[in-house]
DNA sequence: TTTTGAAGTCTCTCC
DNA sequence: GACTTCAAAA
C-alpha cells in the first residue's frame, strides 16, 4: 500500500477494556481456578501451556500485577513479548490494577531487549556502544556484498543468491545446524559448495565486524555470549533482573531459551506461556521443544493448563478443535466455553477470485449496516499478495481498512534509499548504504560506486574522503550533487549538535529528498505513490528525538499496520482488518473471513512435501481460524487460473485442511452466480442451458 | 570499460 | 510485478 499519508499513532481501541482495570482485592474473582493459580503463583519456575482464547494475556497482566503487589520493584521485572506494542499494553494494565508504582516494569521483544543490553554492557565485552542495527534487508545485502567480494556469482550458474545464503546463515546460527546439514537437507543441490558457504559466511562476520554493523541474530546471540562467556559480565545482566516473563513462548528459538536459562540462573523465577498448537515461526528458528522440555530444563516447574475458552463460540471450537486434533500436538488440550449458541462456521466456495472478494466485501458491509464496527471484523490470508484484488475492490467500495504485517513499507526501493542517506551520515562506515546512494546516481554504476566506497575507506571513512575522491568525468555532476546535500546534512547534523537539538530527522528527509525526488521520478513508477510513502516516512521520522533513535526503531520495531502509519487527521477511526495469519496471532475479532482455502495457498505449495511444514501450516490455519468470538467464514474460490506458472496452471481444490471431518462441523455456503449468499440446499448450482465441453465431446463420442 | 535498458526468473510468514 | 542476468549503447 502507498497510497495515503501515514504516521505511527497508538489506536484509542488498543486500550484495555475499562471492566477489567478493578482494583487486585477482587483479583482472583476476576479469573477461572487455573488462571489464579498461574497468577498467584509463588518463586519458581512456571508453565502456562494456554490454549487459543484462554485468557493468557489476562493471566499474564495478572501475575505482574501479582508480583508488583507482593512488592517486587517493578524494575526488577522483565517481561518479554513478541512485538513491543503488547509488552507496553500489558506493563500499563498491570501498574493500572495495582496503581501507581514507582519505576517501570521493563518490558520489549527480545530483539529490543538485547539492543537494550548490548548498548550498556556491550563495550565491555568488545562491541562499541554506537553499533547501527541491520535489517533483513541489509543483512541480505551486505551478504551479496561478501558473496561479490569472494568472486562468486559470476562464473557458476547454480551458486546460491544472497537470499539463500543469508537465509542458511540466519538458520545456522539460530538452530546451530552444522551448514553442512542445512544444506544437505534442503538445499541439496548446494552441497558441494559447503566450503564456499562458509568463506562467505566467515566474510560477513568480518565485515559486520569491521563496519561496526549488528544484524537481528547478533542481538540474541551476543546477549546469549554475555551471559555465557563472561562471569561478571553475566553477573550484573542477571542481576538486573528478579522476575522473568515471557509470552509466545512456543515462538522462542534454542539461543532464547539459552538466554533466559543464563538471566534466571540464580534465582529460577522465570514465567512463560504458550501454546504448543500455535508455533508457527519455525521459519525463523523457532523451536516447538522449548516449549515442550521446559520442565526438563527447569526442574521443579509448575505446570498449568488453560482450557476454557473465553473468545468463541462452541460450534467454532468444534471447527478448530477438529482441525487441530489432525496435527502433532504434546500438551493436549481441549478447548471448552460457557458461551452458549452461536451459528456454525461457514465453508464458502465462490466461482473465482472475484466472487470471493464480492462475497467478503457484501457480507462485510451487511454485518457493518447491523451494526459490527469495522474493526470488529478481519480478513485473514496466508500471504500477504493474496489480499490485493480485496483491496482494490475495498477503495473502489470506499470501505476503509488498515492491512497488517506486511513489512513492505520498509521494504520498499523508495523508503530504503532514502533512509541509506540518513544511515551513511548516523555511520559512515556503512558501504551497504553508501553503495546503494551512489548506485542512485545517474553516471555511477557498479564499479565506480566501488571505486568511491575503496577511496573512503583508505582514508578512514573521514567526511571529506568521499568529498576529495576524484570521479571519472561521467560521474563527476552526480559526486557534486551528492557532495553538496552531504556538506549540508553534516553540517546542519553538527550544528544542532552543537546547540544540543535533537537532529530534525524530519528535516533531514526534507533535505534528501531535494536532491531524491527527481531520482525517484526517474527510476520508478507510479511516482505519486511514493512520493506520498516519503512524506509519511519524513512525518514518522519526526516524532523520533535523535537519527539514531529513529533508525534503531524502525529495525527493531517496524510499523505494524498501513494504519500505524496514517497521519492523524487522515486515519479512519474505523475500519476493516487486512492480516496475514501471522500478525493475527494473538488478536481477536467479532467476525472473521479466511480466504484463499485453497490447495497450493492455505497450505502453500512449496510446504507440501514436507510432514513437518504442513504440521505448521495447520498449526497456522488453527490459530487463524481461533481468532473469531462469533462468526467464521472460510472461502475458496474455484477456478484458480495462475499465470505466473506460465501456463493456465489450475488449482481448484479445497485447502486439505478442511477435510471431511472438518467439513461436518461447518455450515455449505455455494455462491451464485450474481455473488448473491446462498445457502446450498437452497441453491445447488444451476444446470447450464448448454454444456460445451460436452457438446465437444459428444462430436467424438457417438 | 561502464552504464543502462530489456528480457528472463521466481514470488511466504517476521524480529 | 520485483529482481537478476544479459546484451547493446555510450
Amino acid at each position: 500500500m502507498a497510497d495515503g499519508p501515514r504516521i505511527y499513532r497508538p489506536r484509542e481501541r488498543d486500550a484495555p477494556a475499562p471492566d477489567e482495570e478493578h482494583s487486585l482485592d477482587d483479583l482472583t474473582a476476576q479469573l477461572n481456578p487455573e488462571q489464579a493459580a498461574a497468577a498467584l503463583y509463588g518463586d519458581g519456575p512456571l508453565l502456562i501451556v494456554a490454549g487459543a482464547g484462554t485468557g493468557k494475556t489476562r493471566t499474564l497482566i495478572y501475575r505482574v500485577a501479582h508480583l508488583l503487589q507482593r512488592g517486587v520493584k517493578p524494575e526488577r521485572i522483565l517481561l518479554l513479548t513478541f512485538t513491543r506494542r503488547a509488552a507496553h499494553e500489558m506493563v500499563t494494565r498491570a501498574e493500572r490494577l495495582v496503581g501507581a508504582v514507582s519505576g517501570q516494569v521493563h518490558g520489549g521483544t527480545f530483539h529490543g531487549t538485547g539492543n537494550r543490553l548490548l548498548r550498556i554492557f556491550g563495550q565491555a565485552a568488545g562491541l562499541p556502544r554506537d553499533f547501527s542495527i541491520m535489517d533483513q534487508a541489509d543483512a541480505v545485502d551486505l551478504m551479496g556484498i561478501a558473496r561479490a567480494n569472494l568472486g562468486y556469482g559470476k562464473q557458476e550458474k547454480r551458486f546460491p543468491k544472497k537470499e539463500t545464503l543469508h537465509y542458511v546463515y540466519s538458520r545456522n546460527v539460530n538452530t546451530e545446524i552444522p551448514v553442512e546439514d542445512i544444506l544437505g537437507g534442503e538445499l541439496p543441490q548446494f552441497t558441494d559448495y559447503t566450503d564456499d558457504v562458509l568463506r562467505i559466511f566467515a566474510e560477513y562476520t568480518s565485515r559486520k565486524h569491521e563496519r561496526n554493523l549488528v544484524d537481528y541474530d547478533d542481538l540474541l546471540i551476543f546477549w546469549w555470549l554475555m551471559l555465557e562467556q563472561s562471569a561478571p559480565l553475566a553477573e550484573r545482566i542477571a542481576g538486573l533482573y528478579d522476575h522473568i516473563l515471557v509470552d509466545e513462548y512456543q515462538d522462542t528459538n534454542v539461543t532464547q531459551a539459552r538466554i533466559l536459562r543464563g538471566m534466571c540462573r540464580t534465582h529460577q523465577n522465570i514465567s512463560v506461556v504458550g501454546d504448543d498448537a500455535q508455533s508457527i515461526y519455525s521459519f525463523r528458528g523457532a523451536n516447538v521443544h522449548n516449549i515442550l522440555d521446559f520442565p526438563k530444563q527447569f526442574p521443579g516447574t509448575r505446570l498449568v493448563t488453560l482450557e476454557q475458552n473465553y473468545r468463541s463460540t462452541q460450534p467454532i471450537l468444534e471447527v478448530t478443535n477438529t482441525l487441530i486434533s489432525r496435527a502433532e500436538e504434546r500438551f493436549t488440550k481441549n478447548l471448552w466455553t460457557s458461551r452458549a449458541g452461536g451459528e456454525a462456521p461457514w465453508l464458502v466456495s465462490a466461482r473465482d477470485e472475484q466472487q470471493q472478494t464480492k462475497f467478503v466485501v457484501d457480507r462485510v458491509l451487511e454485518l457493518h449496516e447491523e451494526g459490527t464496527p469495522l474493526h470488529e471484523m478481519a480478513v485473514l490470508f496466508r500471504a500477504a499478495y493474496m489480499s490485493a484484488d480485496l483491496e482494490i475492490e475495498l477503495a473502489n467500495r470506499r470501505v476503509p481498512f488498515e492491512k497488517w504485517g506486511g513489512l513492505k513499507f520498509l521494504e520498499a526501493a523508495h523508503v530504503k534509499d532514502v533512509l541509506a542517506f540518513l544511515r551513511v551520515i548516523e555511520n559512515p562506515r556503512d558501504d551497504v548504504s553508501w553503495y546503494r546512494i551512489l548506485m542512485l546516481m545517474p553516471g555511477i554504476g557498479d564499479s565506480t560506486a566501488r571505486a568511491a566506497i575503496a577511496a573512503m575507506a583508505e582514508h578512514g571513512w573521514e567526511a571529506h574522503a568521499f568529498y576529495d575522491w576524484a570521479p571519472p568525468p561521467r560521474a563527476r555532476d552526480a559526486h557534486e550533487r551528492l557532495v553538496a546535500l552531504l556538506r549540508a546534512l553534516n553540517a546542519r547534523a553538527s550544528r544542532n549538535e552543537a546547540e544540543s537539538l535533537g537532529t530534525g530527522v524530519g528535516a533531514e528527509i526534507e533535505a534528501v529528498r531535494g536532491l531524491y525526488d527527481d531520482i525517484l521520478r526517474e527510476r520508478y513508477d507510479r511516482p505519486e505513490a511514493r512520493l506520498a510513502d516519503l512524506e509519511q516516512l519524513r512525518v514518522i521520522a519526526g516524532g523520533y528525538p535523535t537519527r539514531a533513535a529513529f533508525l534503531a526503531a524502525i529495525a527493531l520495531e517496524p510499523p505494524q499496520s498501513t494504519q500505524d502509519l496514517a497521519v492523524g487527521g487522515d486515519a479512519e477511526d474505523d475500519a476493516l482488518v487486512l492480516s496475514t495469519a501471522h500478525s493475527a496471532k494473538g488478536k481477536e475479532w467479532d467476525t472473521v473471513f479466511l480466504i484463499w482455502a485453497v490447495d497450493g495457498y492455505f497450505p502453500l505449495a512449496r510446504a507440501t512435501a514436507d510432514d513437518a511444514q504442513l504440521d505448521e501450516e495447520r498449526r497456522l490455519m488453527y490459530v487463524a481460524c481461533t481468532r473469531p468470538r462469533n462468526e467464521l467464514y472460510v472461502s475458496y474460490p474455484l477456478n484458480v487460473y495462475n499465470t505466473r506458472r506460465g501456463a493456465d496452471y489450475s488449482m481448484d481444490q479445497l485447502s486439505r485442511f478442511v477435510d471431511r471431518g472438518v467439513r461436518a462441523k461447518m455450515q455449505r455456503m455455494v455462491l451464485a452466480d450474481d455473488g448473491a449468499a446462498a445457502p446450498e440446499p437452497a441453491a445447488p448450482p444451476e444446470q447450464p442451458p448448454i454444456d460445451l465441453r460436452a457438446l465437444l465431446k459428444s462430436r467424438f463420442t457417438k
